[in-house]
DNA sequence: GTGAAAGCGCTAACAG
DNA sequence: CTGTTAGCGCTTTCAC
């Protein structure tokens, strides 16, 4: 593959200049430009963006760490990353831990060795001191979802504002009794905004008794179905499931025990996954735009980049309730 | 960052002493060997690869083309990939092409300009034209699912044992009559051996003339329920559908127009994703070793680089029926 | 066994 | 405006 001198040599001109013209800096003169310009063309000239990221301390690499890439929410978002990234010109380097912190440490020691100007992270288990690697190795974090340090931007959907919207929803048009919530980690903030948002609208309506349980579980779809029964056992007649995984786990117990949804039990979720609304009782749920949290996470982080003196930020996206079938029918005013 | 100047410095040796210590070359002796390495450890050495890359020719990064990261099954490939290429050291250039050739090309070039070693490649549009920009770039090429061209290796499932398989178990075990099949690109591989293993089944069978109707189909949720009507029309009294995501349309059709299955309409898929297990009537369908396919391809892709004269190989996976609800009850022998 | 020197492809000083 | 020179961090001859 040609390099800049192969085309320094065919013009007759120096390196350099071959380097300035091609980079568009100013220095020289148009016609010499447009000569090299398009014999880098003729020869198929294809900048070697490694060779000037030694000297530049620019690599064109962002790092994108995921808990789980098989997961559909974080799919999608890594979608939106990767698509901003791309048409800026710079590679993602894709980070699946697994959700194993071993992994992911792992994961963060290659960046840094990779020279990656920035990383986007998704992760919910790391701490604000795990990621000081990277501040040591001066590469811009952008977290998602976890605000997992108050020195780097955040981007994350108003998972509190979903939660109120999908609570009053089950007040006022669903006539639920008692609510039992079904939640993840409990130091996660997506847990933590979720039930402030149940809880606090919950007050607002004069309900607070209504909440009657609080189970915290892994938040996947096994979990969420062998923890059905218990549910059911309070007395609930509206599960909130932390996702929608976990409330497809509980909708297919009930499908399974003869359990009627929603007429027995109504059953909501969160994220808005595609198998959402592929099931026999479409799922209601808070629909969150994963794709976009992507594009605005990288867009920050080439932000960043480009003004190095800017001051972290929080980006909140709204959510948007989906209300389908499975907590009743929804009155016409 | 320290670098291998300063471990040089300290250990008060030539640049050229440490690189060979640390990458355990011959030519050292122990002795200076061992306080080599015990100082890059102290220093917090972390070998820059793409500085190494430069003259060695071996950036240690691969690309991973796929048509859309948020398809559960090109998602598991992916992990799959990944996590092999991890713990061999790799970094994986992650390419979402969104099923667009345009932007499929673009990320061929730029995995070319970043000087990947080799590109794990999963194309439902790529022609063997195509890839010639990685054969002359001197980049290894593994194809996973779709054998783009016999000058590369590829690692794929067995799609037509799978469809022989499946197609057996519906003759023999649910009495099926009629069958449409529904599927996807006429053109791509996938296809092709699917509809192979069903006919020449069938034919085995001397059933032939069971098979009433071929669609051929965008095989996705959207249109496999949109079709469905259509296939009822042709008083098949059993679907085969290309992959899940359609089958699961089918089924969505059936429930919402009152259509039992399997009494009514019998409906078969292929791949097994989450969903599949998940609604009213679990759906009977192929299994597909995603996760291992994607070890295998990356796995592959690493030998080759290893052993550049190697030749182009093929490896296929064997599939396994899924026999859950929605082609009826297995008859116990 | 170790050091000196050259060079991978590129950019950034500094001259001219 | 353009050329010269040096150097990013590393590896690889080739001497000694």
């Amino acid at each position: 593959m040609a390099n800049i001198k192969d085309i320094a040599q065919e013009c007759k001109v120096n390196p350099a200049t071959v380097s300035r013209a091609l980079n568009g800096k100013k220095g020289v003169s148009e016609k010499v430009r447009s000569r090299i310009i398009s014999c880098a063309q003729k020869l198929g000239y294809c900048k070697n963006p490694l060779a000037a990221g030694l000297i530049t301390h620019k690599s064109g690499i962002i790092g994108l760490v995921v808990p789980d890439i098989t997961n559909p929410y974080y799919a999608s978002v890594a979608q939106g990353v990767s698509t901003v990234l791309r048409s800026a010109g710079y590679g993602t380097f894709l980070c699946d831990s697994q959700r194993r912190r071993d992994q992911e440490m792992q994961y963060f020691g290659m960046l840094c060795a990779y020279r990656v100007e920035g990383v986007v992270l998704l992760s919910v288990t790391a701490k604000a001191k795990d990621i000081e690697i990277f501040r040591a190795n001066n590469v811009r974090v952008i977290c998602v979802d976890n605000p997992i340090s108050n020195e780097v931007s955040t981007v994350l959907n108003d998972n509190y504002q979903g939660a109120c919207d999908l609570t009053e929803h089950l007040l006022r048009e669903c006539s639920v009794n008692k609510i039992a919530a079904v939640m993840g980690t409990p130091g996660a903030e997506t847990t933590r905004q979720r039930l402030r948002g149940l809880e606090d609208t919950l007050k607002r309506f004069g309900r607070e008794e209504s909440l009657v349980k609080v189970f915290n579980i892994e938040p996947d779809y096994d979990h969420g179905f062998e923890l059905t029964p218990e549910v059911l056992n309070t007395g609930a007649d509206c599960l909130v499931a932390i996702n929608d995984s976990v409330a497809l786990g509980a909708f297919s117990y009930c499908l399974k025990h003869g359990v009627d949804v929603p007429s027995r039990l109504k059953i909501a979720g969160f994220d808005d996954i595609a198998a959402a609304s592929m099931i026999s009782v479409p799922l209601t749920t808070v629909h969150q735009r994963k794709f976009v949290l992507g594009e605005k996470a990288a867009m920050q982080l080439l932000y960043e980049l480009k003004n190095p003196g800017s001051l972290p930020m929080r980006i909140e996206l709204l959510p948007k309730l989906m209300v389908r079938a499975s907590c009743g029918e929804q009155l016409k005013a």
